[in-house]
DNA sequence: ACGATCTATGTAAAGGTTTACATACCATGG
DNA sequence: CCATGGTATGTAAACCTTTACATAGATCGT
């Protein structure tokens, strides 16, 4: 019973008295197995503790029952929590997760991709916007995918992001309402879909409210908690200040907090800051950062979906799923000062 | 070349015009194999693009290349450092890694017990400290495993941890150090090593400066913010107050520096606090929190190169590993204010 | 020159599963 | 009572690898 060696398909057909095939049977498809025999089988089953061997079955199948997770950073904080929705989902389905990281080493991203053409997963998530293999010959072979915020430019494959335009948008909508025409937008030059994205909702809003382009400040960082401080630098040498900036992400916020801060401004009584991610420091920040969240456990969740999805159907049942990020309203903002209104 | 199907080892053998266990020899044993035989095997590898079946080679071998790690909440903002840790050291010994996360949760525990059973893992990384499979006689099953953080009680496993008592004990020196006498120590009532190891560094500490036990107080509460804004009140109740707050954790120490804020208090002018673990947030708290760090992608490292040789050997090389935490030096400690001292 | 030893390679079994195909039985309809 | 078809089960091949054992040729010591 409590044998060294797990017990195999064999142990459990002798038990029951029946051939393996039937054991086999009774375990994938019921329904073609008497019910006498099935009752025999399960007991056989229960008593020896035999589960399937994973191995033998991938094998034999010629797929296996795992997903490759390969993310540029895993350390990211944002990670974990989409890594919770990918679980859940694969879970459920009788899939396992398996994670890789490639920060962004070419190198790296071939041995994941041997990894995958030794059969070792059936599918596979991509936070890359880019295929981290270099040759795009690989490309044939590659299985079912989906890639995670960003489309995969050289893949032709689908993908689960966040609507940045409409998140962007309420948070240009927050500050308009709050009474903020000059508005600056604190960007990201880095070509990633979203980031151009979300100066598209900025814009949007602006639109909407008949706040003509003169009164617009854009000013493209990279998204570091540095550029964000320097952006604060550079508009303070200008004529036009904003009354709020709306900045591209969380850190580009958090460095136009502290640039403001340090030349002796109060948030929000002299500007209002908006953000856009809600990173696990927002809630810390003093004040605490208004900003845009995004449903991480939603996007793993659908993410996986759509993978299974693809793995059984074989055709992607949309290119593109977007999923609606909220606004979390916190203290950065508030109406504009009467000084520089 | 570019096929459909995968290349088999059978194809490299009937290129390089040898069998197939030559092939294999060439590539897991080359020593074995004549010099001019290796070199026709390798350019059919190379034309073929062939890379091993894993399954079919975990099949043959009895055990696969991938390591399950398990953890309570891998949402956790700690987690995803010890996952890079992990993530790396395997990697470069052909190991893949598989993560699964429990929530507590008894009956997923026990799927993950069966995703072991099913031979699709070599070895078992646990974070949380309690075998997460209900029955006891299932450890014999277990495959070699390794504990993170704290000691598995009910399988006699060996661990990677972190030296807690030296941690508190860096802390706790820091605060004599600064001029404290009275410092409170608010804990965490929960059964964990960790927590009560912390403890002993800090009755450790003031013990070797003469600190006699009616100037400590020590509260106990179960490592939240809340539980730390709650012990605050509780202290402001007593006739002693401290000078400073040393914290079981960073949780902890976020909420004394709330609960004192929010009576009006100035950190570290009025009072000082330490916490435990640095969390990510440590940094942005005002003032940004003096704490002691956790050595993260070491643990991670260190705990996947035990489990590695663990997997080699057999044998555990030692049962505890402790790695020693770094003191971080922020704002939130200083001498203490005149009025109380 | 011959047995012994060594080196390089080949043959074939084994690992545990799934499933196409074969078989055996039973029921149904004429 | 036979042909037909359906249902339940068994047989055996296939998935791809690794490796014990067998073989064959070369080298060497006597």
């Amino acid at each position: 019973m409590s044998n060294s060696t797990p017990a195999t398909i064999e142990d459990v057909a002798r038990i029951a008295n029946v051939s393996i095939a039937t054991v086999s049977r009774a375990i994938h498809t019921p329904e073609k197995v008497a019910n006498s025999t099935r009752l025999k089988v399960n007991q056989a089953i229960a008593v020896t503790g035999y589960t399937t061997n994973a191995m033998a079955r991938s094998l034999r199948l010629g797929r296996s029952n795992m997903i490759l997770v390969v993310a540029p950073d895993i350390g990211d904080p944002n990670f974990s929590n989409i890594l919770i929705g990918l679980e859940n989902e694969a879970r459920s389905h009788g899939y396992g997760i398996l994670i890789g990281h490639t920060q962004n080493d070419a190198q790296r991203g071939l041995e994941y991709l041997k990894f995958l053409n030794s059969n070792q997963a059936a599918g596979l998530i991509l936070f890359t916007g880019i295929l981290p293999f270099g040759h795009q010959t690989m490309t044939a072979r590659l299985p079912p995918s989906v890639g995670v915020f960003e489309p995969v430019f050289n893949g032709g494959i689908p993908y689960v992001g966040v609507d940045d335009i409409a998140g962007a948008r309420k948070a240009v909508d927050l500050l308009i309402a709050e009474g903020h025409r000059k508005i600056a937008f604190i960007g990201d030059s880095r070509t990633r879909l979203a980031y151009s994205r979300r100066r598209m909702g900025y814009e949007a809003g602006l639109d909407a409210a008949g706040i003509g382009t003169h009164l617009r400040i854009i000013l493209e960082g990279d998204g570091t908690i540095e550029s964000g401080r320097l952006a604060v630098e550079q508009l303070f040498m200008r004529d036009t200040l904003p009354t709020a900036f709306m900045c591209v992400n969380d850190q580009t916020a958090i460095g136009v907090m502290i640039g403001l801060k340090t030349r002796g401004y109060d948030i929000p009584e002299d500007f209002s800051v908006t953000g856009f991610d809600d990173v696990p420091q927002a809630v810390f920040m003093t004040p605490s950062l208004t900003t845009i969240r995004q449903p991480r456990t939603a996007i793993g969740k659908h993410a996986m979906a759509l993978l299974l999805e693809l793995l059984s159907d074989g055709e992607p049942p949309e290119t593109e799923i977007l999923l609606r990020p909220d606004l979390v309203v916190r203290n950065s903002v508030s109406a504009p000062s009467r000084a520089r209104r």
